[in-house]
DNA sequence: CAGTGGTCTAGACCACTGG
DNA sequence: CAGTGGTCTAGACCACTGC
C-alpha cells in the first residue's frame, strides 16, 4: 500500500493533527497521532472508567486507518495502565476499582505473606479540612499559594496496629464537597472514589523516600516511641497529561511490613 | 497465508520447542518461542553486551518466520531492558556499561539537582574476603547455608560525604578470584565490572525497604550519630532466568539524597 | 454463533546510520 | 548507497467470551 499515510487528504482528523505542526515537519508516527486522539477522549470522559472503548475495527474505521495501526496506539494506552485490554470481551478503562489492581500504589507489604492476607486496611480520619495552599504545597500541586486545598489526615492501621500516618492535599476545586464522611465511609481504594465522586483518575504517581524519627504527635498516633525510624513516603500523584492532583506524605512503620520495589 | 504456524513441519527448531509440550497444549504463541529462543542464546553468550544481534532479517530466515514476528519478540526483550534498539544500527545485548543507562538500578538521587552534577561516587572498600554462606544468605542465593560466598562491605561518598554503606554477598564460583583491587579500581559501575570480568549480568532485582536506627559501627562508617535514622535497602539481583546472583544490605543516608519511585 | 482481542504473514515504504 | 530498525496496510486465521 501506499505510504505517507499522514497526508492523505481523506484522513480529516490526522490532517489536523499534522496542521499543528508547520515549521519542522516534527515526524509523528500515525499510530502516535492514533493515541493522542484517543487519550483525548479519555481525558474529555468519553468512556468512563470500567467502561468498554469502541472496537479496534470501530475506532479502525474513525480514524481511517488500518487495525494495526489502532492496535500499536491501544497497545501503549495498555502499557501505561490506562487501558485494560481483555481477550474475547473488549478494551476498557482502567480503574482503581478492580480487585485484582486495588491499591496499586501502595508498596507497603507485609514482611510475611501477602497483603490479601491481613484483610482491609481500616481507615481513621483525624482530620479534614479546607486550608490555603503553603507555598510548598502550592508549588506540589501546580497552584497558586493561597489557592483553596483540601488537607486531610488519617492512619491506617492493618490488624489492628497503625502502621500508615498519612497527610493529603488535594485541589480545592477539583475536590469541592469532599469531606470526612465520603473519606471514610467508602469501601475501597481513595482512588476509587475519586474516580466515582469527582472524576478524577490518577494514572501515575512520582514517590520520594527518606528515613525519619518520629516526633511528638507522630508517634502518639503511630503507636511508637519519640525518635522511633520512620519511612517517609512524599508522593505526587498525577492525572492524565501529567497534571498533578494530589501530594501525600506518609509515615510508614516497616518493624512489620516493609516498602517493596522492583527494579528492571 | 496459512496459520497454525507452530506445526510447520519445516520449522525445526519450533517443532523442538512444541515437543516440550505434550500434555496440555499450552498455547504459545509463535513469537514468545522466539523470544526465548533468542533469550537462550543471550544466556549462552552467543553475544556479548554491547555486541549487535543478527537483524531482524537474519534471525527471521534462522527461524524460518516472518520479520513482524521476530519483531515483536525483540520488542518484549526490549521491553525488559535485555537488548537495545537503535535505528539505522541494530539491535544491541544491554550492558550496564553505557553512560546514559549507567546506575539504573541506584535510586538514590540528591535532593537539589541530578546525579548527574554531583559527579563520580567515591568507593572506599572495607573489606572483601571470602566467607561461608549463611542461612540467610544462603537463601536469598538459592545456595546450600556452608557454601562458599565473597562478602564485601563498602562505603560510597558523593562530594566528600559518606552516603551509603552497603553488604554484598556474591556465589563464590562463579566470581571466583574477586579481590578488593577489582572492586576498588574499576573505574564505572561495578555491575558493569561483573559483565566484563564474570560473564555475570544482572536483569533485575528486588528491593525491600525500610527505616532503620544506626548502630555504633554504622555511625562511625557513615558519620552520623548513633540513633540517627537511616534507609536500609535489601536487593536481591537476579541474571537470566531468574537466577539471583547478588545480596545485598545498604543504609543509605537520606539527610541529603532520597530514593525516587516511579510509580505507573 | 458473532464479536472481540491476539497472532501471523507478505510486502511496501519511511527514517536513520554509516561507509 | 545499502543495511538497519520503524511504520503501515490488508487480509487471514486463532483463542476467548457471551448470547
Amino acid at each position: 500500500m501506499a505510504q505517507t499515510p499522514a497526508s492523505l487528504p481523506e484522513n480529516a482528523a490526522l490532517a489536523a493533527a499534522q496542521a499543528q505542526v508547520p515549521a519542522t515537519p516534527a515526524f509523528s508516527p500515525l499510530y502516535q497521532q492514533i493515541k493522542a486522539l484517543i487519550l483525548q477522549s479519555l481525558q474529555a470522559g468519553e468512556w468512563k472508567p470500567g467502561e468498554a472503548i469502541p472496537s479496534e475495527m470501530d475506532l479502525a474505521a474513525r480514524f481511517r486507518v488500518s487495525q494495526g495501526t489502532v492496535r500499536k496506539a491501544i497497545d501503549e494506552l495498555a502499557a501505561e495502565n490506562l487501558v485494560v485490554r481483555r481477550q474475547g470481551k473488549g478494551t476498557f478503562v482502567a480503574t482503581h476499582s478492580e480487585q485484582h489492581v486495588q491499591y496499586r500504589f501502595l508498596k507497603l507489604m507485609p514482611d510475611a505473606g501477602d497483603r490479601a492476607d491481613e484483610g482491609p486496611a481500616h481507615r481513621q480520619i483525624v482530620e479534614c479540612k479546607r486550608v490555603r495552599a503553603a507555598a510548598e504545597v502550592a508549588r506540589a500541586l501546580a497552584l497558586r499559594p493561597g489557592d483553596p486545598v483540601v488537607q486531610v489526615r488519617r492512619v491506617l492501621s492493618f490488624g489492628g496496629v497503625p502502621a500508615i500516618l498519612e497527610d493529603l492535599w488535594l485541589p480545592g476545586n477539583a475536590f469541592k464537597g469532599l469531606n470526612a464522611e465520603q473519606m471514610d465511609g467508602w469501601q475501597g481504594p481513595t482512588y476509587a472514589m475519586f474516580e466515582m465522586e469527582f472524576g478524577v483518575r490518577m494514572v501515575r504517581a512520582e514517590e520520594k523516600i527518606r528515613a525519619v524519627a518520629a516526633d511528638a504527635a507522630q508517634s502518639a498516633l503511630l503507636k511508637v516511641e519519640i525518635g522511633s525510624p520512620l519511612l517517609s513516603v512524599e508522593r505526587i500523584a498525577y492525572t492524565y497529561n501529567d497534571v498533578p492532583m494530589e501530594l501525600r506524605r506518609g509515615l510508614y512503620r516497616t518493624d512489620t511490613h516493609h516498602y517493596r520495589n522492583d527494579l528492571s
